[in-house]
DNA sequence: GCCGCTTTCCAATGCGCTTTGGATTGACAG
DNA sequence: CTGTCAATCCAAAGCGCATTGGAAAGCGGC
């Protein structure tokens, strides 16, 4: 069933079907109410790929997800941010088109996306320093946002982003007014711009109490259970252990967690852990008492937020771009306490 | 850049460089190079809109994921699946299309993706038993692959799916060998089709053993971390405790050690641990040494398999439907032991 | 009864490609 | 020299919709 089969049923042009289904005024309401029912009756459902070509316009909207090198991208965070970025997809009536290519195929992929006009915009996923990406997708001319931010970036651009920096400014913060002195951070990789920014908020916090950076405390991996895990043994085997961490995610803090534990130290007692929570569906950090004390931010809502102002941008694409920045709540958990008094 | 400029521009009839680009016969090698080497130059790629209306064809694929409810499925395993066969359609110049919508409007989804032909064919994502999204997609008539098995359909469809009786019956034997007598499971929701095979593996292999199935030692709950540590937490607690557990995944898995650990019990020595491991990368089971003797089946492996299918039923709907059982792999790791020596 | 205006509808065109059904050319055999 | 056939190319139609530029009908005012 087609727009010209169901205009000779109704014995209308394909014209006024058309614009009855569609919304415009110059049809009279009686003729717009027939049609609706006979659409309903019959169950049409304009053809997708009529419209977008008709229209132009794509309805859909592409995430480009690079395999290989920067494999950690398939992770958990992400699951949840396409979850909340598709809610909101659909619930407009949009398509997200997902590109899984190899790391080096990234860039060509962007351009052809917008050249066969396959998307009418993009996220961009996990920016990191001076990210070549934006520029990229500048010049290519399609709407986009960042999920995040990249440091170096000259041209103003459309973001959502977590204030990384404040939220382990201060769980660092937390950790001194407990008493803890030796305070390791577990990053994710570093070259990713939310790591710097952690990183930054961790040192700042540090050095405003006038308290020298330990090198040998900060690791940087990717956000792994196994890395976690082996970050925090190498360090609780140095001479002057930490007796508290600052992890990157739930998954690594489970790491530093066993670690830990193997050691035979308990947890909030020994050693103190704070972990930045995404609040991931599958992967709550307790129930009413969180296992984690923790710096917690919902990445699916934050892919909702990247999604509306997506959809946005795309309906106005004169507006200029906007950035929106989300605080994480501290929560405490269990997992923290007052430094060990020594020896 | 539109396919009639770059046949203007090559003082050819559009029809000409269509064929030539698209590797028909009827066109000079010569005038074929001639082609190619412009749209090379101009940077020609044909709009995706416009083939996709004068073929016919979508060059899509979906994948619908209900939110709500079974909010379950937005999980780490789903992201690793998405990201095989997402390798495996851009491979093939197809596209991935995630809808993610309210549980209650899933059926309608199915039905709109289809008549609006905004997709060729589906994935169809943890089947439960007697599902009735399988006889759905047969009715509608669209080409599709089901990721798991659903009991009790009666016609035949195409699946992949992992071994999961024979995984959990052999990795019981395992136990079972070992001494245990007391072994609890900590499964899925079993009203997903691969729990019910799970368990049934599990009763079977006691059975035969002529040892009682404990319907104590037996929970039934989503695959997170805090379910895995509540359910072991009260098997623990009981008069006669469970000696070794089998997790359904390494989530709950991780959920169940914290519980062991908590109690003050050894891994490996006091209790045995054996997850299904479905191999994620970030979130893998150790290194050399795997952290959790594990039966193991790569998800994301299933995931391009069941993409391959699907695009080879697109390409030929005649065929007779295809079927896939994936055996998983015991893996002996650090988590079990001999049963310890009663009292 | 005519004019101008609004309301309601429609015919025709176009989106950018594929595909069908020729047309044209040259080679070759008779 | 003519007819046949293969090799090349092209014009035109069509995919299913949206959209532009009217046309027809209905209305009130004079």
């Amino acid at each position: 069933m087609n727009l010209k089969e169901l205009a000779s049923q109704l014995g209308l042009s394909p014209t006024t079907v058309s614009r009855a289904l569609n919304g415009y005024p110059e049809v009279n309401e009686a003729t717009r109410e027939r049609v609706m029912a006979a659409a309903k009756r019959h169950n049409y459902r304009p053809n997708t790929k009529a419209i977008r070509l008709a229209t132009g316009r794509a309805f859909a909207v592409g995430h480009v997800i690079p395999l290989a090198t920067r494999h950690e991208i398939m992770n958990p965070i992400f699951a949840d941010f396409i979850a909340g970025a598709g809610e909101t997809y659909s619930k407009n009536g949009y398509d997200m088109v997902l590109s899984v290519v190899p790391d080096e195929d990234e860039t060509q992929t962007y351009r052809d996306l917008k050249a066969r006009g396959t998307v009418d915009g993009m996220i961009l996923h996990a920016p990191q320093m001076d990210d070549p990406r934006i520029p990229l997708l500048a010049e290519i001319g399609i709407p986009f946002v960042v999920h995040g931010r990249a440091t170096g970036a000259s041209l103003p651009y459309s973001w959502v982003d977590v204030n990384n920096r404040r939220a382990f400014l201060r769980a660092t913060e937390f950790l001194l007014d407990l008493g803890h002195r030796r305070i390791a951070l577990v990053n994710g990789l570093e070259n990713m711009d939310f790591a710097i920014r952690r990183r930054t908020g961790f040192t700042d916090a540090l050095e405003a109490r006038g308290i020298a950076v330990d090198g040998a405390l900060m690791s940087s991996d990717e956000m792994t259970e196994v890395s976690g895990y082996r970050a925090a043994k190498a360090m609780l085997a140095m001479a002057g252990p930490p007796t508290a961490f600052l992890a990157a995610s739930m998954i690594s803090g489970m790491g530093v967690r066993r670690a830990v534990e193997e050691r035979g130290l308990q947890i909030g007692r020994d050693v103190s852990i704070i972990i930045h929570d995404d609040d991931l569906s599958y992967m709550k950090n307790g129930e009413d008492v969180p296992i984690f004390t923790a710096t917690r931010s919902s990445v699916r809502e934050a892919g909702r937020l990247a999604a509306e102002m997506l959809l946005d941008i795309i309906a106005h694409p004169d507006h200029a771009p906007q950035q929106r920045l989300l605080e994480a709540e501290l929560i405490i958990g269990q997992s923290t306490g007052p430094a060990p008094s020594r020896g």
